[in-house]
DNA sequence: AGAGAAATTTACAGTCTGTGCAATTTCAAA
DNA sequence: TTTGAAATTGCACAGACTGTAAATTTCTCT
């Protein structure tokens, strides 16, 4: 029960919360300072936990695995994503507003922590494959997001094949920024495999 | 060296050969089965030799890993791509050739047991991910295929994100043929999918 | 302030996948 | 029949992850 002078729920429990965001963000810093150090695989929980100051066994109370200290750097971007398309003025084909959504958005994921992590995603078979969940979690949430604009049940199908489409372009593009190791902007893969795509269909 | 009435090399170092795929197609079944009965998680590498009757340590001699059972039924994959798309006539636009490679594939691969697979790869996190890499390769392979029909340098790109959208294409003609539980034939998603994509774009 | 509930942290023991190593068995070729 | 490579196995071990229960801290309510 709540009463007179209380402020909502930020101060109270919020505090917690607080801390327990900010103990995770101290584990996912930790943790990947270590993997760009001394490789993923090479890094042992123990080593992780010790260097963040807590408990192995603690560490499953904040991570649900090793893994997930990747995944959680980009846990914004399937908010990212929608955001950008749903700010897109809507008076473009499809295509053409997320493929605006996703430039706009480039800016914002291809810092040089962003690289790095990249990197170690691509580093062994196993995180190479969770990294593809990345893009269908993009991929759900493109779909989601065009879907507000064109709320029409007719338009389901083709909206799914345009998230598909946009999000692979979006795929291509980073796998040739990274092949490139950085040298134009992500943007200008963007804009060509979007050009690549519209000409070919 | 070889001599006299020796049949090149199918009988004499081939006994060795077929036996070690034998066993190592006994071991695929055995451990598909379990996994079909028991589920992927609560079936241990333990079970799964027993039941083949080798040794523990032996299954790692046949494969990698515990997943890669589920990975062996899939090797035949890529070469089935390739095959597909070379054989069709390249007197077609590249979207609408691989459209017709793939129609042709769909059967193959979409038996029972192939839907079993499916819903196992489909049961765990872990497993939904290694899956992923499955239209990767088949990414890969068509756009290899692809390659061969059009050598030119200038049409790489072109065909890389044909690539790209023909194997999205399939991925969802095959998730939306999952979900419905295989009432209409995969081949008529497969259609949908592909007019979807060109009306789209 | 102090009791009690709830969240956090930890130790400990145990399961399971996967690897390194060395010994043993099997089998094709000389 | 001998020999060497491939196949098979046991054993020991690392490392990720879980279950449980107990301690410790952090609120909340009175």
């Amino acid at each position: 029960m709540r009463n007179a002078m209380d402020n909502e729920s930020s101060a109270p429990e919020g505090w917690r919360e607080q801390k327990r965001r900010e103990t995770r963000q101290r584990i996912a810093e930790t943790g990947l300072n270590l993997f760009i150090a001394n490789g993923y695989e090479a890094t042992t929980l123990e080593a992780i936990a010790a260097a963040s100051g807590i408990s192995a066994r603690t560490f499953f109370y904040y991570f649900k695995s090793k893994e997930d200290i990747l995944l959680a750097w980009q846990q914004g971007l399937p908010d990212a994503v929608r955001a950008a398309i749903l700010a897109e003025p809507p008076d473009q084909r499809p295509l053409h507003l997320v493929r605006n959504a996703f430039l706009k958005l480039a800016a914002q994921f291809s810092s040089e922590q962003a690289a790095a992590i990249d990197r170690i995603l691509r580093s062994t078979e196993q995180l190479r494959a969770s990294n593809q969940a990345k893009f269908l979690s993009m991929e759900k949430a493109t779909f989601d997001a065009l879907s507000e604009h064109w709320p029409q049940a007719r338009r389901r199908k083709a909206l799914q094949v345009v998230a598909m489409a946009s999000v692979g372009a979006m795929r291509l593009s980073v796998d040739a920024w990274a092949d490139e190791a950085g040298q134009k902007p992500l943007a200008s893969f963007i804009k060509q495999t979007f050009s690549a795509l519209e000409a070919e269909l």
